[in-house]
DNA sequence: AATACGGGAATTGTCTAACAAGTACACAAG
DNA sequence: CTTGTGTACTTGTTAGACAATTCCCGTATT
């Protein structure tokens, strides 16, 4: 594998600095983005800011409707929970596959012990380590599409912890206990009770997020 | 839903065309697809013709690396397994909703009983149906983002019938008769032993094309 | 003879400038 | 209150140009 240097194309880089400020919450959803915008903030041409957020709306995080301004994608308590059961269903097959080896990923061990230090920080510090957690399972698979498919899905599941903000839906504690619970099952080569574990996981937390969603 | 109208972009009207001469085999793996070749060929610019094709290869159709001419995908076998691999799991997934539910989809049955009138007709012919069969289950999770990623599957799935040609991997009856099994396993409620049907069905169309793929 | 090293051709990446086409909003008229 | 119109703004597309990179091939060297 090549070392991955910083900037290969222009469009690339503004793509990843906008990817950042709209995870970080700098740019809101419902924010306008519009082309001249872009191209006058990173100073280039139009053409290659359009380029840009083409690519961000393809990836969902931007949506635009024909001749009209592209925006930060405000997503719906309906898309919250098509996205949380797209990825439960990648999940629930790498969780099965894991638990009939037996074998449990390093990768998500280490992530969810990150997440148990992190019992008294802000909500928004344990969203990285939890999504290692849960990408350390697809990994398993060790299929590269599907991979591709669920780092797609990850973009719009960071999207989703934007708009909630700050709020706290979950204790960190219960998300830690919760997936402590799911390397247990793995590791004892309880596929099927594993899989329902990892469900109700997501379906508990999609709930949440879902509700949050609708209050707005 | 507003009605869909034929063309709204230049861009996606090319993409469009380029699909579909993909997909017939006019232009096989392989080929060449340079940008300004591809501008000539349709009148347009060269930055149409750009967007297009970058269009194809964020599909997957078509491969480039920077400053090299875009080329039309040429799929190695491990690449159909990774893909058979990724629509099994949505599918298996489907599969087994629709067999709790006891519910055989009306266009899945359809597309089966025309796969068995053209038990006698050209392999590139079931093609059609076969997709339309596997869609219909996969529908049936009424996932707006599952289908999205399933219809992106069906892309490379179709690539991957172009790399074989008119090479018979399987009998037009045999994949009807695996279809009809699945199905009725499904009203049966057979959950598991349908998820298990449709894995070996895609399993053993996986292997042979994987085989022919590995022959060239 | 095989390999390493330039040099040139071809292709893509990006920019500037401009015009065309479409949408949304405000405003006026019925 | 609804309908129609017009203007401003944004995107869609085109044209031409230059820079940067890659590939291929011929040459020279070992």
């Amino acid at each position: 594998m090549a070392a991955r240097l910083g900037v290969v194309s222009v469009v690339q880089a503004i793509v990843k600095s906008l990817r950042a400020r709209i995870f970080s919450g700098e740019l809101a959803p419902g924010t306008p983005l519009g082309e001249v915008d872009v191209a006058a903030h990173y100073e280039v041409a139009r053409p290659t800011a359009k380029a840009a957020l083409e690519n961000l709306v393809a990836s969902g995080l931007l949506t635009r409707n024909a001749h009209q301004t592209a925006r930060v994608t405000l997503l719906s308590s309906r898309d919250a929970r098509d996205i949380y059961r797209t990825r439960a269903i990648i999940e629930a097959e790498a969780v099965r596959l894991l638990a009939s080896k037996r074998q449990v990923p390093a990768a998500a061990r280490d992530a969810n012990a990150e997440i148990t230090t992190l019992a008294d920080a802000s909500p928004i510090d344990i969203i990285d380590p939890d999504i290692r957690f849960h990408a350390a399972l697809v990994q398993a698979l060790e299929s590269q599409r599907t991979s591709a498919i669920y780092a797609q899905l990850t973009d719009e599941i960071r999207l989703c912890m934007t708009h909630v903000q700050d709020a706290t839906l979950l204790s960190t504690q219960d998300i830690a206990a919760e997936h402590a619970r799911l390397l247990q099952l793995i590791s004892e080569g309880e596929a099927a009770k594993a899989a329902k574990a990892l469900e109700e996981h997501l379906q508990t937390a999609s709930s949440k997020l879902a509700e949050h969603l609708e209050s707005l």
